[in-house]
DNA sequence: ATTGTAATTTGACAGTGTCAAGATTGGTCG
DNA sequence: CGACCAATCTTGACACTGTCAAATTACAAT
């Protein structure tokens, strides 16, 4: 009895695929990755609990596959901040370690999708992931390099090193807050500007 | 049949919590924190399934219980370690963070069960672990004052940020090998010498 | 019209944490 | 000694979870 107007609760569905990673998305700004599941996802898009499987072999792949958004949009904000001409150096520098703080307590859920063990551990990272992962690493070692030519990151430090620690600061002071383990989230600036003065000189 | 002395097999154990905790210690060290599974911890115990429950509240206070020994472990070592005469401040400052390091990794799992979301988020944390987790924190800031005020660290800081950004720096090193994302785990000791570096002065 | 293939569903299985109710034990008191 | 009690442990059950295999449906091409 139905037409073959694109009727939406009827088989095929227009790009289920794309309708399973947006409803994903939601899921995890809600309620975290440990909130996803695959059976509440079908429920919520409307169709059987196993449809997602045509689209993605694994929990782990389609949760990957968003991962992989959060990668691009670091990239993307990457370029962004330190090709901005109208700032100088050492500005933009302390403006990325503000966004950086910022977007991970904005977007905890996110974060820790990307960066928690539910993905990394274990090396069930898809390779695409690895992929972009590691390339918005390597960028952000160029970064170091160019800062330490420019005089306001330490020369005398490897620049991998230096990228890896200055990360690693980021990222920590991000996951103690994220996790709840740094309860006060009143004074994210003041730390964000003691790890610029420890990081620049 | 069964004679009063303390048969393995029968309704009473001696001590089942030490037995339970024990265990649970095991299965975190084999296959971390996620492979802990009450069932399989009963069996493993030869206890029923829902033995543990008269012991522990939830799954959650267990795995809490488990992770105050790691808190208390890591205050007796900060106590060791910068009570130790014999060494040089700053050289006890540069061990302490080489131990850090080397626990972390080497007790990857513990370590993630002690700051891992599993425990903290949601504010599902025990008010014990909570107690003691902020001794410690606090102990540490008591530190970092002292190194403030023995010069070696920046004295122009607010002491309770540095030791925030400084702990940061380790614990964001520490889960970024633990979980996956720094696959190398070759050049600790530079990383540990970089951040050292960026720290004191 | 038939066939083939892609998309979706249904059924099933082995797990999980946890609650409520029942069974077993050891110790204490009369 | 016997009876009760409280602590301890077990059984049954429920609602979840991810995932596989097989059946079903829809659509497109021959």
């Amino acid at each position: 009895m139905s037409k073959k107007k694109s009727s939406d609760k009827s088989y095929h569905h227009d790009n289920l695929r794309v309708k399973l990673i947006d409803a994903t998305r939601h899921m995890i700004r809600e309620g975290g990755v440990e909130a996803v599941s695959l059976r509440k996802l079908a429920e919520r898009v409307g169709v059987s609990r196993t449809a997602a499987y045509h689209y993605f072999k694994d929990k782990n792949t389609l949760l990957c596959t968003l991962a992989e958004e959060g990668f691009r949009l670091w990239q993307e904000k990457l370029d962004e901040i330190f090709q901005d001409e109208s700032r100088p150096p050492e500005e933009r520098y302390r403006g990325y370690i503000r966004w950086y703080m910022a977007y991970a307590v904005e977007n905890a859920e996110y974060y820790d999708l990307m960066f928690g063990r539910a993905i990394w551990k274990q090396s069930s990272a898809t390779d695409s992931l690895k992929a972009i992962a590691y390339e918005v690493f390597q960028k952000q070692v160029e970064m170091t390099k160019e800062c330490q030519e420019l005089g306001f990151l330490p020369a005398r430090e490897d620049s991998l090193r230096l990228a890896q620690v200055s990360w690693g600061t980021l990222h920590g002071l991000a996951r103690l807050l994220i996790d709840g383990i740094y309860t006060d989230d009143s004074h994210i600036d003041e730390m964000c500007d003691c790890a610029a003065n420890l990081l620049m000189r």
